[in-house]
DNA sequence: AACTTGTTCAACCGCTACTGT
DNA sequence: AACAGTAGCGGTTGAACAAGT
């Protein structure tokens, strides 16, 4: 069994002050990001690596948006997650200036709320059976506003398609493609797919690794 | 004003993947 | 090939705040 990464009882837990906040910014910014296991003592800072880390991406890293979702933003969330499922870290590879944990959080307070109100599982993305007659055609016409106006064509990657190669990477959502009447396609997904691009691979050593027959997605967006 | 309930989001935890030896 | 150390990911937690009663 391997020791926890900060057993340390000197170790900060909790909120970040100010100071701290300060001290890993000025060391990043002077040093990069380098080694996180040793930037905590390099930087002065009584916390382990991993949180230095977290911190650093989730709420420092100076490129960050922050703020409110925009429209188009959530749309592609949605759309993102109808593929991918909750591989958060791939779909928050695609929108620029916002983290993964930002993302998961929207999604689960705002996003899965949303769609559970169209009449939509937030699960598969499939209309809810649930709902009588009436609420889904309320469901079918809010779902227009998903999508936008730009014509797009969804295809189902084989990524998708087939088993994870672990349980946690892939949700029931991606693999709900393998369901023979899904409703996905209606959500106009401007997604294509082909062989491996360095620049707009999702996951490039990975899906080369370990799908080789796999086509690595390609997003236009 | 005081309390309860709901919501948000930063941070933590446990796990797997990756990389070097 | 096997092992150990590190990085990264996704699920979960809990404090802070807002809204409702």
């Amino acid at each position: 069994m391997r020791k926890p990464c900060c057993d340390n009882q000197d170790t900060n837990k909790g909120a970040w002050s100010k100071k701290e906040d300060e001290k890993l910014i000025h060391y990043i910014r002077t040093h990069g990001e380098v080694c996180w296991r040793s930037l905590p003592q390099a930087a002065g800072l009584l916390r382990c690596g991993k949180s230095c880390r977290l911190r650093w991406i989730n709420y420092l890293r100076p490129d960050l948006k922050r703020g409110n979702f925009a429209e188009d933003e959530e749309d592609l969330i949605i759309k993102l997650h109808a593929l991918l499922g909750n591989r958060w870290s791939l779909i928050a590879g695609r929108l620029p200036g916002r983290t993964d944990n930002e993302i998961k959080n929207y999604w689960n307070s705002h996003l899965r709320r949303k769609l559970i109100k169209m009449g939509i599982d937030p699960n598969n993305h499939q209309v809810s059976r649930n709902l009588p007659p009436c609420q889904h055609q309320q469901a079918s016409s809010d779902r227009e506003t998903i999508s936008d106006s730009k014509s797009r064509v969804y295809e189902p990657c084989d990524e998708a398609k087939a088993p994870p190669h672990n349980s946690r990477q892939l949700s029931d959502a991606a693999s709900s493609f393998n369901d023979e009447e899904h409703d996905i396609p209606d959500l106009n997904l401007d997604l294509s797919v082909s062989f491996p691009s360095p620049s707009l691979s999702l996951s490039p050593e990975r899906d080369m690794q370990e799908n080789t027959t796999s086509p690595t997605l390609l997003l236009f967006i």
